[in-house]
DNA sequence: ACAAGAAGTGAATCACGATTCACACCTTGT
DNA sequence: ACAAGGTGTGAATCGTGATTCACTTCTTGT
């Protein structure tokens, strides 16, 4: 026996693999799924081709992973977004917002996420990050009917409703803003209006300086 | 000269375009944008693959045409819900109605024309349809703001937020649904509780039996 | 029935990425 | 310095559809 894997090298492929991951997600921020190719990756990792296939096992991996550490970075913030103290609307509002902002600085991203065509293996985990993510706005949602402060509705199509509603005006195709903070704040009152909320808006300045770490 | 065009060939080339695009199409509504393939749509509609060629420059042509075809449909049958008589709010609420249940019927359809990642030049068409769609709107809300009847907001991104809120809840990948009256229903409540007509909500069955034609 | 002008066809060809793999180049323990 | 066991590489190969085109089969006016 003469060689065996140490942690020096350990590292290293860790760093490469990271880089290849980095490398991968900055192509699908810039142009969806489409864009997460190979040769371009490689490429842009500043590594051959086969080295790509040394660190997962092919295409659909790749996007698969990518897809999952962008999508639990999502869910993160807006767990992280729903802790605030204070009521089920209060902070509903602060994870639509935080949600409504990363959406606005990274609209391909969001839509990647949300509707991009990719293998059925993430197909499945979309459909397991959306039930995750609707989820939260859901029991925060039943909450608010406990308690009374929202009209009864459907928990789940609102919480899916409301995912709409933001990325479509956010993140779409057609979105066009001058001035970012006015279309959070817009779409934040639409969503608030529509679960029932519409009188209890807070100012405008209730959730305005949550710190969004885009890559972290 | 011994062969010149007559009004019979005319008709049998006009009768197989159509069946051409309606076999598209039909692929389109079960599998999205990706399911246009050539082999397919020509082994679908009967006709060998160079046929296909015959009508259409080439697959992105195609795929321009029924995503035209399908969208002014759409559009069509807005306006048309649109048409009927009474305040803003109650129009809105036809319009949305409309809107909702097409969108349950064919949810497959209704993303790939929202989402579906296909050539540029479709996404060019696309642009023009969501602006089109979305002025409509627009203009209602528009209306309503100016009547008094709902609060002020930027009826831009109100109306983008509503095409997303319904296309997502009825027609997004985790949509589930027992009844669809139900479910056409509540969009429509959260879709005005949202643009500040919460309080006007017309009775359950202000727009319930409004003929649907999917295909004409 | 014939020639001109299309329309219909599908096997062959292209295009574009993903994937492989034989080979070059490191790393490590002796 | 050497052998063992990786890691890095990119040209060659595959796979999947789109696209072409030489050829067959109508249609029509004479």
């Amino acid at each position: 026996m003469a060689y065996r894997e140490t942690q020096r090298v350990r590292r290293r492929k860790a760093a490469t693999r990271e880089q290849l991951l980095r490398a991968a997600e900055a192509r699908v921020r810039a142009g969806g799924f489409a864009a997460l190719q190979i040769q371009t990756v490689a490429a842009d990792a500043g590594l051959g081709v086969g080295t790509v296939y040394r660190y997962f096992r092919n295409r659909d991996s790749l996007a698969a992973e990518v897809f999952q550490r962008a999508t639990e970075r999502e869910v993160a913030a807006l767990v992280k977004a729903l802790a605030v103290p204070g009521s089920a609307i209060t902070r509903l509002h602060h994870g639509l917002s935080v949600f409504a902002r990363r959406a606005l600085r990274a609209p391909r991203l969001a839509r990647a996420l949300i509707a991009d065509p990719v293998s059925p293996e993430v197909e499945a985990q979309r459909l397991h990050y959306r039930r995750d993510y609707a989820c939260h706005f859901r029991t925060l949602l039943e909450q608010g009917m406990e308690s009374g402060s929202l009209p009864p509705q459907p928990a789940e199509l609102s919480a899916n409703a409301l995912v709409g509603a933001v990325a479509e005006s956010l993140a779409g195709p057609v979105a066009e803003h001058e001035n970012e903070s006015e279309a959070v704040d817009a779409v934040c009152r639409f969503c608030l209006r529509a679960v029932g909320a519409g009188a209890e808006i807070p100012a405008a300045d209730a959730a305005p300086s949550l710190e969004i770490n885009h890559e972290g």
